[in-house]
DNA sequence: CTATGTGAATTTATTCACAGCA
DNA sequence: TGCTGTGAATAAATTCACATAG
C-alpha cells in the first residue's frame, strides 16, 4: 500500500486524528488501538487503519499504535511539525473569535500578525496581537508569514486575497461567503459557514 | 435519471449554487447556461447538470436555466422555503459573529433567540436579539425553534447539546471542536475551523 | 488471541460523450 | 446551432475479509 496516490479524504481526516489521539494522551494511555481510535473520533476502524496504511506501517499487531509516535507521524505528513505563522485580515466578532479561539495552537498555528482597516482597532490589542492598519499588509513580505485568514465582509474578500498573493503568502483560509480567484499554486481552503448550515434542513424530516 | 438516491454530495453543492443564482440574478440575469453558472461557482458544468437531473427537468434545450425557477427548486429540495427559525447558544465572539453574519438570512434562517451563562451579557441585545440565561434553554419547546447552534467551548458543548435535544430540536450546527454525541435522529453539522486550517500546509509546498 | 495491514470487492461520485429537444 | 439530460465509462473512496505479526 506505501506507493499510492494518498486520497483528500484520508488528508481531512488526518487532524481529526490528531485531535483525538490529542484528547486520549491527555487521559495518560501511551497506546491506542484502532478501534478505540475510531470510537473515540467517529470513524471505523479499518477506515483509520487503511488511512494510516498510505503512509507506511504505524503500529504494532496485537497492540496497537503508540500515540506519541503516531501523533508526531501525522503532524510530519501535514507539514505541522514547525510553527506556523497566520496573518489575519479583518478584525470584527469574526476575527477576534478566531484571535482568542485555542484551537489553533494544538495544530501548531499562531496568529502572528492582525490586521483591520478601522481606525479605532488600529493599536489596540487583541488577544496580545497589535492590530495594524490594513494599508501595512505590504509589510508582511519580510516578516515569515505564510498563511493567511480572510475574516473581512464578502466584497473586501478579493482584494485582501490580491494583496496576500503579492506579498507571497503560499495559503488561505477565507471566511468571506465567495469564491476568491488565486494562482493555482496557491491553496484555498473556504470555510462557508451559511452553506454548511443550509443543507441542515434537507436531513430534517418534515418541518 | 429521476428515481436515484441523491449523493451526499449533490446535496453539499446545492447551497452553493443557491448563492451563485443569487449573485446572478442581482446581476439583472433572468437565463443562466450550465456552463455559466459552472464558471460563476467553480464546479463543472456536467457536473452541474448532472447534480440537477437527480430531481427531475430544471432547464430548457437550447437557452439554459431560468434562474427564479431554479433558486425556488433548490430551496424546495433543500427545505428552504420556509423560514428557520434557530437558538444560538453562546454569545462570546463566535456567538456574536454569527448573530451579525447577513449570510444567513440568504437561506431563510433568522437567529431568534440567543443564550449565554455570562450574567454580564444577559438582558443585553445583540444584533436585535436578546440574549438570554441559559437557564431558560428549557422554554424554547414552545418556541418554535427548530435548529441549535452550539457557540460555546469545548467543555460545555456536549452539555448544550443534551439540553437542546431534550427540547426537541431536529438539528445542530456545532462549532466546538469536538464530536458530540446526539440521538440518531437529529443531523448533526460540525464546523471544525482548526482542522480545516490544519490542512493546508499539507499542501503548501516546502516550509 | 489480539489488532494491524492490505488486496479485493463494493459502493459512491465524477467525467465523458452524445442523443435529443428548443 | 446551443444547451440540456443522462446512460455508460472511469475514477475515487469505502468496506470487507483475512493473512500475518506480536
Amino acid at each position: 500500500m506505501r506507493y499510492h496516490k494518498i486520497p483528500n479524504e484520508t488528508i481531512r481526516r488526518l487532524p481529526i486524528y490528531l485531535r483525538g489521539l490529542t484528547l486520549l494522551s491527555q487521559q495518560g494511555l501511551i497506546n491506542i488501538s484502532s478501534s478505540k481510535l475510531a470510537d473515540s473520533v467517529n470513524v471505523n476502524h479499518w477506515q483509520i487503519r487503511k488511512d494510516f496504511s498510505y503512509f507506511g506501517d504505524f503500529g504494532k499487531r496485537g497492540v496497537g499504535y503508540n500515540i506519541e509516535t503516531l501523533t508526531r507521524r501525522i503532524k510530519k505528513i501535514l507539514n505541522l511539525d514547525a510553527v506556523h505563522r497566520a496573518a489575519l485580515v479583518g478584525v470584527g466578532n469574526l476575527g477576534s473569535a478566531l484571535l482568542a479561539y485555542p484551537g489553533f495552537k494544538m495544530y501548531g498555528f499562531e496568529i502572528a500578525v492582525a490586521f483591520d482597516n478601522d481606525p479605532a482597532k488600529i493599536g489596540t490589542k487583541v488577544n496580545n496581537v497589535v492590530v495594524e492598519s490594513i494599508s501595512k499588509l505590504s509589510t508582511l513580505a519580510k516578516r515569515q508569514v505564510d498563511l493567511g485568514i480572510i475574516a473581512v465582509p464578502e466584497q473586501a474578500a478579493q482584494d485582501v486575497a490580491d494583496a496576500l498573493v503579492r506579498v507571497g503568502i503560499k495559503g488561505i483560509l477565507n471566511f468571506a461567503p465567495r469564491r476568491i480567484n488565486v494562482p493555482k499554486k496557491i491553496k484555498v481552503i473556504t470555510i462557508d459557514i451559511a452553506t454548511d448550515l443550509a443543507r441542515l434542513p434537507y436531513y430534517i424530516p418534515s418541518t
